[in-house]
DNA sequence: GTTTTTGCACTGACCAGTCAGTTCAAATTC
DNA sequence: GAATTTGAACTGACTGGTCAGTGCAAAAAC
């Protein structure tokens, strides 16, 4: 899955070894935050001498930084993947942003670690990190925002919609919804939580039907 | 302001202190975390000594939980303040869930810290006070999905709708948009960012018009 | 034979929580 | 109304423990 390309090409050996400690490092940072995680945690968790991680990784922070964006360089390739599959389909733009939603559940779905992990560092302030997360929070919001403008432009959403607002709200609707079925009712299906969402999108809750 | 009444009517300085630690505490915690914040720092920015705080908290971790307690009774109060207005003037329950849009505005305009702080701990797990979290978010959720409940048995929503998926759909809708409005964009108007979470709520968006 | 990993002892900084002592305003005494 | 007492509130130096990061010789993997 990650071996052949990537960025470095770096021998497989290393590369499975940094995967490891992705994975712990995801984990125990959703549950406890950075600062209360332990790099002797993560080395125990990740199973590798406490040496390999820095072997691996120059710093704490920067084992956490690369971690960002690997986590969020995945759901942005699955954003625009689901946004250009339904254009190469022919869908509308409402399709598109449907198909994004679901995209979105899927990844939430598959990675709520990493999800909960980002939501808690995505605001704050004061951190080294936080240009990374600055960058990385633009790709995964552009990929909404256009579909946004290009629906615009082609009349099938209002000239009066607030783009970068709106992104930034369906975003939150899907980021909050999921992480709260994940959270307290992990047992209902993603179909269901995408029809819910679904819904409201389409404004089938209130108002006109 | 704060010395006639209040909930147990202590001596007026013990009030005043713990206040100055509760603000010092929020803006501290929301830039940097909980446990990436330090005792003396807190101290430090109200303005007090440290065994000052140990005297008005049994610790760092109560100091918090009070902190998270206060912040989110004072976010309930008002959301349920706006659903109970719109109901006292006859609006319909759209209006109601718009008011309780603005009222979320209003308070997030105010306490961003606060807000920021709450989000980032929300959904995490293996916490101390974890417990505190829940009931309080769920005190604030309910609201929401009690208007949503009588707008479905008053006929004005579908039937179909996932009350309590919907309920968080909304409020991530308005937590994220608030967040990123005050991080991303501070100078625009709250009834700007207030019009653009309107229409979404009213599909006026895709669609319906 | 080079790269990667291991195991483990060590350091220096940092930090939550403690506690003996100080401050001061209000209550009490004269 | 001045002198004295009281005690809640506050102070800050100190302690015991924790943890990021280092150093390195030997083993394992390739």
């Amino acid at each position: 899955m990650e071996s052949s390309s990537a960025t470095s090409g770096g021998s497989t050996r290393r590369e499975a070894t940094r995967q490891k400690l992705y994975e712990a490092a995801v984990t125990l940072i959703a549950e406890q935050g950075f600062s209360a995680t332990t790099v002797d945690e993560i080395a125990e968790r990740a199973g590798v001498a406490k040496g390999t991680v820095y072997y691996n990784f120059a710093s704490k922070s920067v084992l956490f930084e690369e971690l960002l964006r690997h986590g969020v360089g995945l759901l942005t390739a699955s954003l625009r993947d689901a946004a250009e599959r339904t254009a190469r389909e022919g869908g509308t733009k409402v399709d598109a942003l449907d198909a994004m939603i679901r995209a979105g559940l899927v990844f939430i779905d598959r990675y709520p670690a990493f999800t909960q992990l980002y939501v808690a560092e995505l605001w704050r302030t004061n951190r080294t990190w936080q240009s990374t997360l600055m960058v990385v929070r633009q790709q995964a919001v552009a990929v909404v925002e256009d579909a946004l403008r290009e629906g615009v432009a082609g009349g099938e959403f209002s000239e009066e919609i607030d783009v970068p607002l709106t992104a930034s709200a369906l975003v939150g609707m899907v980021l909050v919804a999921a992480l709260d079925w994940k959270s307290f009712q992990p047992e209902r299906s993603l179909d269901d939580v995408h029809a819910a969402l679904s819904r409201l999108l389409q404004g089938r809750v209130s108002g006109c039907r």
